[in-house]
DNA sequence: TTCATAATTCGTCAATGCCCGAAATGACGA
DNA sequence: TCGTCATTTCGGGCATTGACGAATTATGAA
């Protein structure tokens, strides 16, 4: 995780759509939702809907693949593992401080 | 942690100068670091950095308190935790899917 | 009080992000 | 091949965000 791809993921989630996007998915599983399922969930129209769609994509928070004539949208839960570990990287210099209980999140969610 | 909470701790870590603020933070650990003193070591002009730390603090990621002259700012390990779990809330709605191996993680980072 | 340091607020300007309809592309079945 | 469904691309217009210097507020020391 570089310091640019970071910043891709936050601003990805940084949007109302967007971020109901990705929490659709997150509780939708790993199979995956169609692009216009997700748009008749959200009430979103499908060509708004498709941008946000690539921007996720191009921050790496969910994949795309084909299913017949439709593509289905999954999460990316390994982008969230190393968001998390970027942002914490380092915690309080190694120390044992404030952070303590959450500076093994690290080793915890990273498997 | 609402809605329009995570979009603007989102919103707060999607820029570059914010996001290296909030992990200089991290590094530095909870006793906090000067606004000029932060400001310095990124290189960045006072008046636009105070805006930044305004919009971190805002957002709930940093804590601010006076010492003599100086104002420290500190992160908020909990921000950071309750914006994991709102991402990942009922992830998989429930089932055991592939994201198994992070679907614990709410409950790991919370204690 | 007076001065110096620490930090924030304000005003302007440039750049970026967002929405949506219309048109284009890609994939499948008859 | 032809038609249809699923999705993406494009162009225009509006709103928001970001950077910076100058001025302002707040604190502590002489």
């Amino acid at each position: 995780m570089k310091r640019d791809d970071a910043i891709d993921a936050f601003s990805a989630l940084a949007h109302e759509t967007r971020l109901a996007v990705f929490r659709l998915l997150v509780k939708a599983g790993p199979e995956g939702v169609p692009a216009l399922e997700i748009a008749r969930r959200l009430e979103a129209k499908p060509s708004t809907l498709s941008g946000h769609l690539g921007i996720l994509k191009r921050a790496g928070l969910v994949t795309a693949t084909r299913r017949q004539k439709e593509i289905l949208y999954a999460p990316n839960f390994g982008a969230v593992d190393a968001l998390v570990r970027f942002l914490l990287e380092d915690c309080c210099g190694g120390e044992p401080g404030s952070c303590g209980e959450l500076a093994g999140l690290g080793a915890t969610i990273s498997g």
